[in-house]
RNA sequence: GGCGGCGUGGCCGAGUGGUUAGGCAGGGGCCUGCAAAGCCCCGCACAGCGGUUCGAUUCCGCUCGCCGCCUCCA
């Protein structure tokens, strides 16, 4: 079995074929740094994050490119609205963006493309389709013809004429066509502007992506990703400007899109704003919770947010987290196992490798818990001969949930002292028991539990953990 | 109007032409001083109507309902 992933522009499931058999070359579209990133736009990246950890899991060298949209006409009314220029507010929200990520336990891209970084690149390109005859310059801004390029619409899978152009916004009066689309915008007065042949202005939101991919993986990369929303215009907008610009097909080799986020029964949208922020979520849900409902449905369909949808998760969450600490628990550091031939790791990868089927390969670490914690009562119970297979699993389990971008660190008590005075407590706990004071015991179970300290006995002892804060 | 997708048991959510998804919630049991955690058992689900078939939730057609894109949007 191999990976195979449904493509957009295939629209069917294909065989993942990257250009080189070893290698693969990524590009996602990152966000608009205006504001904070919300759970929808959080979703995407965390899936993406998750994909590029597969792939590494499935032994290829991946380079992940990701960029910034540093300028935009968002950026500039924001910027007026904070009382801030756009530079401050692009750094301020990038910033944002990337503490979001790392409660979300999402990587670093390999490289991150700022837009205002790569302007000649962008001009030299918009110059390069405006002398091939592809764009039009009038009044300072450049507009990509649409009907010059044969095959606009071939990923969407829409034709220029059963699309309802301009219907909704009035076109630029200067286009001659309602979807040719800006390359280059002029500036207005008081606007961040950039020298170009056309005059001062900044380049249109589409080529940035097309110029940045290239530029670091070339054409012809492997995967492209991004939110379906981006599907059109904007991915159909790159990979125009792209073949255009260089004569060359494909630009990439596979679209990848991810699903959006419902609120009750309409889209999560900054412009609906009905928007539950990543920040808002992770205050009141860790981080993996988060990772948890991502996961539990495919990447591709639509998925609703609920306070019910996060509870579920953090129940799911909660059970692998408990089996994690009563493994470390009794087996002291567990390695994440590599060798060891187990039919927990054949299913989650026949799973995954079906277009990351994270549903059933959720559902197989769940198995594989079951089993696990039959057999961590056994050998609580001091039956040695269970040993072994509960150190195999627990490996499997370290291994399988690290590639879904699980690390379960462990509890941390606000200092050392508060440890050992919940130890402390525990032994007197202890001692009431075995002199069957129970009420004392349980007097103590239940002070602690009112400070959110569970206490659990086991045959090997009683235990402690914080309860999880699910509100 | 065009394009894409969806409708599965109380909830979430996979999947398949005839055999167990999985999680949460619920019921019963085991373990425990009591709990907690855990383990075992339990729900005869697949929008509706036709068709193909020995047999369809799974294939085909129609109907109904829902959502996304066609403007910025993950």
């Amino acid at each position: 079995m191999s990976l195979r992933v449904y493509d957009s522009a295939a629209r069917s499931v294909v065989p993942f074929e990257p250009a080189h058999p070893s290698r693969v070359s990524m590009y996602v579209c990152g966000p608009t740094v205006y504001g904070l990133v919300h759970i929808g736009n959080a979703r995407t990246f965390l899936w993406f994050d998750l994909i590029r950890r597969y792939l590494t899991y499935r032994g290829f060298e991946v380079t992940f490119v990701m960029n910034y949209t540093d300028v935009d006409d968002k950026i500039i009314e924001r910027a007026r609205q904070e009382d801030v220029d756009e530079e401050t507010l692009a750094h301020r929200y990038s910033e944002a963006f990337e503490g979001d990520m790392k409660a979300l336990g999402v990587g670093a891209p390999d490289i991150l493309a700022r837009a205002t970084e790569h302007i000649p690149d962008m001009v030299a390109a918009v110059e390069g389709l405006v002398e091939q005859g592809f764009a039009y310059e009038a009044d300072g801004n450049v507009f990509f013809a649409v009907e010059r390029f044969d095959g606009y619409g071939r990923l969407s899978g829409r034709s220029l004429e059963d699309m309802r152009a301009g219907q909704r916004v009035e076109p630029h009066p200067a286009k001659q066509h309602p979807l040719d689309f800006a390359l280059w915008k002029a500036a207005k007065e008081g606007e961040p502007s950039w020298s170009s042949p056309w005059g001062p202005g900044r380049p249109g939101w589409h080529i940035e992506c097309s110029v940045m991919s290239i530029r670091y993986l070339g054409m012809g990369f492997d995967l492209h990703g991004g939110g379906s929303d981006l599907i059109f215009p904007h991915h159909e907008n790159e990979l125009a400007q792209a073949e255009a610009l260089t004569g060359e097909a494909p630009f990439v080799r596979h679209w990848l899109h991810s699903g959006m986020v419902q609120m009750q029964s309409e889209k999560m949208s900054k412009s609906l704003g009905n928007i539950v922020t990543a920040r808002q979520a992770l205050d009141r849900f860790d981080g993996e919770v988060v990772r948890m409902w991502a996961l539990s449905g495919s990447y591709r369909t639509q998925v609703v947010f609920s306070e019910q949808a996060l509870r579920d998760a953090a129940a799911a969450y909660d059970r692998w987290k408990t089996f994690h600490e009563s493994c470390a628990h009794l087996l002291g550091s567990v390695a994440a196992q590599s060798e060891a031939q187990d039919s927990y790791r054949d299913r989650f990868i026949a799973a995954m490798d079906d277009d990351f089927n994270s549903s059933v390969a959720v559902a197989v670490i769940h198995d594989l818990v079951r089993e696990g914690n039959g057999r961590l009562g056994a050998v609580e119970r001091g039956d040695s001969a269970e040993h072994g297979r509960l150190e195999v699993l627990a490996g499997t389990f370290i291994e399988l949930t690290s590639v879904l971008g699980f690390a379960f660190a462990p509890q941390v008590v606000s200092d050392e002292l508060a440890g050992s005075l919940i130890d402390y407590l525990l032994e007197l706990r202890e001692q009431a028991r075995a002199e069957r004071e129970f009420e004392r015991a349980d007097e103590i179970r239940k002070r602690l539990g009112s400070m959110g300290v569970v206490i659990e006995d086991t045959p090997s002892g009683a235990r402690w953990r914080l309860a999880s804060p699910t509100g």
